[in-house]
DNA sequence: GGCCTTGCGTAACAGTTTGTAACATGACGT
DNA sequence: ACGTCATGTTACAAACTGTTACGCAAGGCC
């Protein structure tokens, strides 16, 4: 994995640099630039893993922007809106944007989808549409993405429901990482999911339902599944 | 997509021969093996799309063959076992099979479960993850991938519950192609749904969300959606 | 240590979703 | 037309899911 480098699209320089410091400090490595064209030529001169764009730059048209973007290269793009109206969503979606995210905007959040982004965009295609590797080990513990089955130490087959097997595989996919309740949202493509205490409900759910020690509390942090996943 | 070519491992002659019949009837190229050695030799002649491989071969071991071609080369597989145990099914997965049934087995199910594996070994990547080609649209309406957005000709935007949802991704993933109960079942990664009324009542449901006329009933045989899907 | 603040676990509740069963409707063959 | 069978539709029950409220536990502070 190493250093995931970011290409920060914002004309609003002062946003920029507090959104670079933030997005440094988190552990990206952060290349801004203030207009079409110094977005190009950075793009141009070095690997960018994904692509942070401002709608609304000053002169120039974001949407057209990530078009242009989509032509040349094949990088992810996070479209950032001011405008929080639907339609304007559209535009960059039609556009080919990965995701997008309303101004203002939680840090934390924006932190998730971009490493959700990122994560999607990786070699690896996604748990559930595995051939091989597509039973996990964990603790003694099972779970089948074909037919989405967990199986117990003991050989009993527990049954979860939709919800829970989702989250059941956002931890299988960040093993003894920890996640915040931001980012297993964002996982579970779930926005609404980080408002309320759904997640903590749910991860007690998931919790009763295999062992208690398995998914451990990060107080203050989130939650760590606390297991080594092997495939096979 | 041109003809689909099956291998089919299977030792008991009569079986083999009714099953090659069938599948060929439903337009696949069935090549039979009766033995560990002749499966290999078929492989290495010819190219292969899929293997029906029995479980419980005379002599040899199916899961040790399933093993043996896994090795070999990167043919997905499915396994047919007359025991319908838990433990023998899991061993059949842990060598790597992409799916199992049990014998004796509904010839449609069985169906159902070949183009469900073909499809997702094929090369479009499943159509939840894609990154471009995200917003679909068909008759006027719009389907966003990215966050399961549906959205009416006239600019509506239609709540779907999630297993509308899911069911309205394996029409647009075959669109204009009749679809079997259970096809829509194995699509959805829900044998059990094949069973009693539920994709009845579910497509009533999508439809009474959509357009009535969306989905048109093949009696008899299925549902179809009747639009074509555009990709932006 | 004791107290207080804050975060987390969980039980109870309500809204939603989903499948089943039963009945209504419609299509097809005779 | 009539009967039969497949599909449409509705009502209901069970399961699922998020919210809220309350209690407990973990740290911080004195």
């Amino acid at each position: 994995m190493s250093l995931h480098r970011l290409l920060l699209v914002e004309d609003d320089a002062e946003m920029a640099a507090m959104l670079a410091a933030y997005l440094q400090r988190q552990g990206f490595h952060v290349t801004t630039a203030g207009s079409r064209t110094s977005a190009l030529t950075a793009l141009a001169g070095a690997r960018v893993d994904l692509i942070l764009l401002d709608v609304s730059l000053g002169d120039d048209d974001g949407v057209a922007v990530c078009a242009e973007i989509r032509q040349a290269q094949d990088v992810p793009i996070i479209m950032v809106s001011a405008l929080s109206a639907d339609h304007q969503r559209m535009a960059g979606y039609e556009v080919g944007a990965d995701d997008y995210i309303a101004k203002p905007f939680n840090p934390d959040l924006l932190l998730a989808r971009i490493r959700a982004v990122l994560r999607r965009a990786g070699r690896a295609p996604s748990l559930t549409h595995r051939r091989r590797d597509a039973v996990l080990r964990f603790a003694g513990w099972t779970y089948d993405a074909r037919h989405d089955e967990v199986t117990a130490p003991g050989g009993w087959q527990v049954s979860l429901s939709g919800r829970e097997t989702a989250l059941l595989r956002v931890f299988l996919a960040n093993p003894l990482i920890p996640l915040s309740r931001e980012e297993i949202a964002a996982a579970l493509d779930d926005d609404e999911a980080a408002e309320g205490r759904a997640i903590d409900v749910l991860v007690g759910r998931l919790r009763h339902k295999t062992d208690a020690g398995l998914i451990r509390t990060e107080r203050g942090t989130g939650y760590i599944l606390a297991a080594e996943v092997l495939r096979d």
